[in-house]
This record gives C-alpha cells, sequence and structure tokens, in this order.
DNA sequence: GTTTGTCACTTTATCTGACAATCCAACATA
DNA sequence: TATGTTGGATTGTCAGATAAAGTGACAAAC
C-alpha cells in the first residue's frame, strides 16, 4: 500500500486558511480591514495567540498589508511580493544570470509584440518621458540603470497583459538589481541605449512589431556584452552579483508602480 | 522636497528579516533546523511570541518547513511557493484565460527550444514514458489532464534553465487546474493530444527546434479551441474557471517534484 | 538479535492575563 | 481654521503556565 503523510494542521494554519479563503472568495473585500483580533478570537474560538500567528502567515502571503491605523487591510498582492518570492527561489537554487537572461529576453519580446497592438496613448506619453529622463540623466550610472529598468516595465505594462506584468517583474528587478556592479561599465554604453531605446520606442508607436523585437533583442544582448565586458560571468549564480540588502531595498522600493 | 513613508517595523518582523538574511547568506544552511524559539528569544532578546511570530512569517516564505520533530528546517523554497503567490496574485488580479494562456506560449516554445539543444537521455525516458502513460489512460479523462500537465513540466525541466522552471510552473499549474470544467470535452480530443505529444517528443529526440516548436503550437491552440468549444470565454478572469480548493488541492500536491 | 514498551527530556502549540504604545475621532482651545 | 487634548479602540509585547508530541536510550519480551 501507498500512505500519505499525515499532516495535521495547527490552530493558526487553519486561521490562516479561513481568512485566504475568505478574501480569494471576495468576501472580505480589497481595501476593507480585516475582523479585529479579538473578533477573530470569536469567530475561530481560538486564543489571540493563535490569532495573531495566522495573520502572520496572511501578513507574509501578501493579501493584507497594514493601515495608518496599524489595522490589517485586504489587498491584492502586488508584483512586489511575487518578486520576493522569486528572488528567494533563484536566490537559493542557485540560478545563474544567462539563465535569467535568456528567460527575460522571451519576455520582452512578447511584451513589444503585445504593446505593439495595444499602444495607447498614455504609455507612448510614458515611455516617451521615460527617455526623455534617460537624456536628462546621462551622466548619472547609477540613475541611468533605474530609469532603464523602469523603461522595461513600462513596455511591458504597455502590452496590457496582466499575467505578463505578474510573470516579468520579477525577472526585470532581479535582472537589473545584478548589475550594480557593472553600472560603469554599462554607463560608458549609454549613447547606445538611448539609441535602442529611441529605436524601440518608434517601432512601438509605429505598430511595427518586428521591428520593435528586433531592436529589443538588440539591446538585451548589448546589456549582456556590457555584463561580460565589465567581468561578470553569465555561468555565475545571481547569488554572487548581488547582495541582499540591495534587493530587500529594490524591493520595497520599486521604481514605479506595478500590478495592481 | 519628497518624503517616503515612515515605515517603524515591529520585532516580529525584525526577528523575520534577520532570519531571512542568514539564510539567504548561506548562514543557516538548507537542511539543518533553525535555533529553537528558547534560543531564539536569547539571540534576539525578544519574549517567546515575539519570536513565534517571526517564524511564521518565515514558515509563509517558504524558507523554512517543518521537520518530522516539528522542529523548523531551513529549504530552498520550490516552484509550488511561487504558484500559491502567482495564484493569488492571478486571481485577485483578474487576469484572463486569454492573457495566461498568451504567456503560457511563450514559455513552452522557449522550453521546447532549449530542451532540443539540452535533451538527456533521463528526459527523454521520462517523456517517453509519460506518452505511455498518457496511452495507457486514454479512457480516464481526468488522468489525462494530469498527465498532460506533466508531459509540459517534464519539457521544461529538459530544458535545464531553472529560471524558466520557476517562471513557468506556476502558469502551467493554474492554466491547466483552470481546465478542470472542461475535462470531458478535452477527452474527445485525447487522440490529437496523443499524437501531438509524440510528434512534439520526436522533434525533440531529434533536435529539430523548429519542428517542436510547431508542434508545440499547434498543441496549445486545441487546448485553447478545445476549451471554447466546451463553452469556456477565454477572456474571463480565470477565477470565474477554478475553484479555490482545487487550486489548493493541486499546490500541496503537484503532479511531479520541481525545484529544487 | 530484533522488536516493542517505557521513561526522561526537549521542543512546540496553545492558553491566560496583563500592560504599554499607537492611532482615530471627537472635542476643546486659541 | 488650525492646532492641542483626551478617551476609546486596537495592536504590540511581555510574563508565565500547561499540554501535546517527538527523540533517544534502555530494558523487557519474543
Amino acid at each position: 500500500m501507498k500512505g500519505r503523510p499525515i499532516v495535521i494542521p495547527t490552530s493558526y494554519q487553519e486561521v490562516f486558511r479561513q481568512l485566504e479563503a475568505a478574501i480569494l472568495r471576495g468576501e472580505l473585500p480589497i481595501g476593507e480591514p480585516i475582523p479585529t483580533e479579538a473578533a477573530l478570537c470569536d469567530m475561530f474560538k481560538v486564543k489571540r495567540s493563535s490569532v495573531r500567528e495566522g495573520i502572520r502567515l496572511l501578513e507574509q502571503s501578501g493579501l493584507v498589508t497594514r493601515n495608518a491605523a496599524r489595522r490589517l487591510v485586504v489587498t491584492a498582492p502586488d508584483t512586489r511580493r511575487s518578486s520576493e518570492n522569486f528572488i528567494r527561489s533563484v536566490t537559493l537554487n542557485q540560478v545563474t544570470l544567462e539563465e535569467l537572461w535568456r528567460v527575460e529576453i522571451e519576455l520582452e519580446t512578447l511584451a513589444c509584440r503585445l504593446a505593439c497592438q495595444n499602444m495607447s496613448a498614455e504609455s507612448l506619453d510614458r515611455l516617451s518621458d521615460n527617455i526623455q529622463q534617460t537624456r536628462d540623466s546621462r551622466d548619472d550610472a547609477k540613475a541611468i540603470i533605474r530609469i532603464d529598468m523602469d523603461f522595461h516595465r513600462l513596455i511591458t505594462q504597455a502590452a496590457g497583459n496582466k499575467a505578463l506584468t505578474i510573470a516579468r517583474d520579477p525577472l526585470g528587478i532581479l535582472l537589473y538589481a545584478s548589475t550594480d556592479f557593472v553600472i560603469t561599465r554599462l554607463a560608458q554604453s549609454t549613447e547606445r541605449l538611448i539609441a535602442a531605446h529611441q529605436r524601440i520606442f518608434d517601432a512601438l508607436a509605429a505598430g511595427d512589431e518586428q521591428t520593435a523585437v528586433t531592436w529589443m533583442k538588440k539591446h538585451l544582448n548589448d546589456f549582456k556584452r556590457g555584463c561580460i565586458m565589465a567581468g561578470a560571468d553569465f555561468n555565475q549564480p545571481i547569488a554572487d552579483f548581488v547582495d541582499h540588502d540591495t534587493l530587500a531595498a529594490l524591493i520595497r522600493n520599486p521604481p514605479n508602480q506595478g500590478l495592481p
């Protein structure tokens, strides 16, 4: 015979499970505070410590965030949350820059194609702004990296596919964060970067998928070449490039708002 | 001026932060139990309730799992963890089947191409086994869905890109889980499914990227067509297709082992 | 020699009760 | 109107206690 492992959930896990289910079912609507700890004690007939530990699970899962008043309000987990998770997995599973980069290319080219079809005036404006910012920050290497990261995120958003946004955002954050060390080298190719962005923008504005994709690929290849010329080994695990604190800061304070 | 919001972390959040950092730095090695609650109280000079709430955050983040002895041992978060997260985001952000499917195509075709280059004898064996299983289960619609899901996961694993595995797994789970309702309809096209799998397998074995990709796309288009013929509206949010309990079950009990 | 029962020990899960800190909202004051 | 002030609600942390469950070692039984 074949026995499944016996798992007996604890009280706090049950508290979490029930609250999670209620949120996903829409019973506790987004934006509303969850019941107070005392109320939850009543509902579940457990003591406050169990309720609190259950709530901590909710908190970490990103389904609730803190109010000004400390009350926990129901929230749709934003891409930041996925990013944290993705980053942990990637770090501990020794994913290499090459692997990450390979997937990123795929998602970015998809974003280009979709963006060509769905480009809105507003998205165009934002992209245009972004390129202008890049020009203005020509000499600030640190800023360039951030604005570049933003450029790619804007394209993904312009694609108008929420699944793509959720899936790509963590990659973007991680990829760009890990190029911190290579900033100066990349800075030397700022003009190339601006040129590429401009080409991509023009293609997107014209709805020319093929050109947009081609330039996006060129641009990402440039990025890789820049890293390698700066001495980065693309086959090294990402954890070797980026320190935990940098990542943490990036996650807590992302360049622009993702989903929702 | 521009003021950043002031956030004062609580004790239990600090406990979490420090433990997380220690794990990601490799200071607490994977497989080892974390210190006992009493020891952590000593280390951080806080009371046990704070320690426990901090540990709950760790637990939900997937960095520790339970030992037989209840001790929490350090673990690399597996793809299941990302899946939970992704699924929450997708559910609450009203992502549609169409959106999800579009991204899935992209990642699956990438997987095909990479798998062609990296295909190992072992991966081939597993895929071959899988196709045999499909044949054997011809008449069990429920089983087919699961084995199909497994087929795609095996290809992703064969691609040998860990970033791809981490990124695609949640999509796969969600996509296939939401076709639960459509099982019977899909079952009628089992022969097409088997044929497609066989073609893809042959192409992978021969290292023929183009053919593999072509058939993979056909296969995924078939899948979509099947869903639509069964009455699914691809532009509806995923949450409408799949109930939370089904998803939870799938996550807790995935078809085969992902990363790590 | 292997299996089973038992016991001391460790660790976690939950409870009880309490107090301090913080925030809101309403009111009072200038 | 703008700025203190206050009371009540809620959360954060503490202190201490009991129960349940797992570990490991050793003795007894087969």
